[in-house]
Parts: C-alpha cells; sequence; structure tokens
DNA sequence: CATGGACCTGATCAC
DNA sequence: CACAGCAGGTCCATA
C-alpha cells in the first residue's frame, strides 16, 4: 500500500474553516477571544498530550496552556457535532500572527482523506477510529531538536521536567496580560551556558549532547533553514552529524519540526508494535523498521507513526 | 554493516 | 515504603 497526499497540500485555509471573534481586546489589558470552528477532525486532549509536544499542560480542567512562536495560548474544545470541531482561544492582545493556530495544528491538512487512506490497513483502521483528531502539529525545529535530544532513553515525565526547568533557567522571561511565562531558550543562550548546568536540571548524560549542539546551531546559524530545503535523506544526513541526534531522532525533528510526513521514526514502541502486526512477531532491526514504515506507509508514513504509536501505548495500559 | 555495553537520573513497580 | 531494573537512544568499540 502506498498512500498518496491530498492534492489540497497548500497552506491555504480551507473554506470549511471559520474563525469567529468574540472580542477584539478593545482594552490592551484584555484577552483577545475568539473561536475556530472547522471541519478537519481534531482531538485537543489526544494532540496535545501526544507526546510530540512537552510544554502544553492542562490548567484548569479543560483549558490547555501552551506557547506558539513565543506567543501564549490558552486553547479549549467544545463539542459541536460529528462533522466539527470548535476550538475556544484566549491570546494577548499584543499577538499580531495570522492564522497562528491554523498553521499550528495543519488545519489546511485533509485528515478525512488520510484516514480513507488508512482504510485498507486493519491496524490503522483501528487506531484512527480509537484516536480520530489526533493530528501532526507544526512545531518549532530548534525547539524540536533540543526536546528529542532530551528525550532519548528517557520518559515523558522526565522530558517535560527536563524542559520546563531549562526554559525558567535560560529562557527569556516575558510577560503578558496573563502574566509571567518563559520563551524555549536559544541556540546562543544555550551554547553559552556549561555541561554541569545541563546536568543540574537534570538532563544526565544528554547534557553534553545539547551543548555540543547548542554550540554548533549557535556557529552555524543557518543550520535548520538550510535543513529544511534539503530533500529528506540528505536533511537526516545532515542532522545525524549533530552531537546526540541519531536517525530517530533526526526523524522525529523532521516530522514534527519540518513537516516531513515522509518520515518514520522507530522508537520502542513502534518497534514493538509494527514487529507484532507487520511481521508475525519476528524480531527485525530498527534500520530496516525504518525503510519498511516509508514503504509501506508512503507520503503519510509519519502520520501513520503517530497513529501506530498511540495505538501501542493504549494496548499496554488496558 | 551488525552487535553489545555504557551512559545519568528518576518515575515506576515489585517486594 | 525502600529497591532494583528499566526507559521514547546515541555513541563507541569490537567482529
Amino acid at each position: 500500500m502506498s498512500l498518496t497526499p491530498s492534492a489540497n497540500s497548500s497552506s491555504e485555509i480551507p473554506d470549511s474553516l471559520k474563525v469567529i471573534k468574540l472580542s477584539s481586546g478593545h482594552d490592551a489589558r484584555d484577552p483577545v477571544i475568539f473561536n475556530i470552528e472547522s471541519e478537519e477532525p481534531l482531538n485537543l486532549d489526544i494532540t496535545l498530550s501526544s507526546g510530540q509536544t512537552f510544554r502544553w499542560e492542562k490548567e484548569d480542567p479543560d483549558w490547555w496552556g501552551g506557547i506558539i512562536k513565543g506567543n501564549r495560548v490558552f486553547l479549549r474544545q467544545v463539542e459541536i457535532n460529528k462533522s466539527a470541531i470548535r476550538l475556544e482561544c484566549k491570546l494577548s492582545p499584543s499577538v499580531k500572527q495570522t492564522n497562528l493556530l491554523e498553521n499550528y495544528f495543519n488545519l489546511n491538512k485533509n485528515y478525512t482523506e488520510i484516514y480513507s487512506a488508512f482504510e485498507g490497513d486493519p491496524i490503522l483502521k483501528l487506531a484512527a477510529l480509537k484516536y480520530r483528531g489526533l493530528r501532526l502539529l507544526a512545531q518549532d525545529p530548534w525547539e524540536m531538536l533540543i526536546s528529542f535530544i532530551l528525550s532519548s532513553a528517557s520518559n515523558i515525565p522526565r522530558i517535560r521536567g527536563n524542559i520546563k526547568r531549562m526554559c525558567e533557567e535560560f529562557g527569556d522571561k516575558k510577560f503578558d496580560v496573563f502574566g509571567e511565562f518563559h520563551s524555549f531558550p536559544s541556540s546562543s543562550v544555550l551554547a553559552s551556558a556549561s555541561i554541569d548546568d545541563f546536568k543540574s536540571l537534570g538532563f544526565g548524560f544528554r547534557a553534553s549532547y545539547v551543548w555540543e549542539t547548542s554550540l554548533k546551531i549557535a556557529e552555524d546559524p543557518g543550520f535548520l533553514s538550510k535543513i529544511a530545503s534539503l530533500p529528506y535523506i540528505e536533511a537526516k544526513d545532515e542532522l545525524c552529524k549533530l552531537s546526540g541526534v541519531g536517525e530517530k531522532i533526526a526523524d522525529c525533528v523532521l516530522l514534527f519540526g519540518f513537516d516531513r510526513l515522509e518520515s518514520f521514526p522507530v522508537d520502542t514502541w513502534i518497534k514493538k508494535i509494527v514487529e507484532r502486526y507487520y511481521f508475525d512477531g519476528r524480531a527485525i532491526p530498527v534500520k530496516k523498521l525504518a525503510e519498511f514504515g516509508r514503504e509501506q506507509f508512503g507520503d503519510y508514513a509519519g502520520v501513520a507513526q503517530q497513529y501506530l504509536f498511540e495505538y501501542a501505548r493504549g494496548l499496554e495500559s488496558e
């Protein structure tokens, strides 16, 4: 099976998406509040706790707080009906970016069509039903790079803690109508810190990886934009030259930071589930599994990976 | 090229 | 409630 992307892969926002402004923030001290309604499947809880992103926090019972392109954002999902979602959004009035959320949630991508492509695969079909509305996010490449270096041989609570403390320690302190928050630290700031600084944040053996990679990026600021312009294989090769970046993390950075849906990161969960359902339980080397995923799932390999990952973890916790 | 052990730390789970 | 073994991989050293 080879899955082909939809013709609608431009960055244009489709007609099925409506932005409804509720408060224009006449007073600069008040948040701007608006709704986004879309026919695209989106499940905020599943998406924001899915392990592709590490800084979102659910503060109130149903309000998520996070940072997109340096802007604090609060989101809540309200059910409309089966064929549409509504996102309630609160932003600082200082935010001038247009389509901030539409881009972040990739609402121009047609997931209904992707689900149709998954129909022919029994496991993906189940996963798409169970985790309907799980979407890949368009996140910042630099943030993805450091976050996933920190993810190696770790676990989600620890990764989140590492990143949170790093941002509090080294990120710029910023203020908006909601109060104080910290940005994700830049490469030059991290490069001027020390490996011991990172060890005291709990990075462990990843401390030197983070420092060396930060230095490299600080010295070559065009590195990541060059990655964006390279074909998949070459982009991955370049990323793998960075300290602490192997094939798996390079694939994560390409998938979550560069929108390369053809990448298929293979971690222990993916290894487990792909061996079980596609190789009759036989042990297969990780490298082979990554090739298999890209061949098998084609241009939607990354989306398939994300659903298989959730499905594998769901099986474990049942 | 494939395989195997070391690497930090701490959330988790079996006594 | 204390404790050992393991975790969302990478790197380096050997065949």
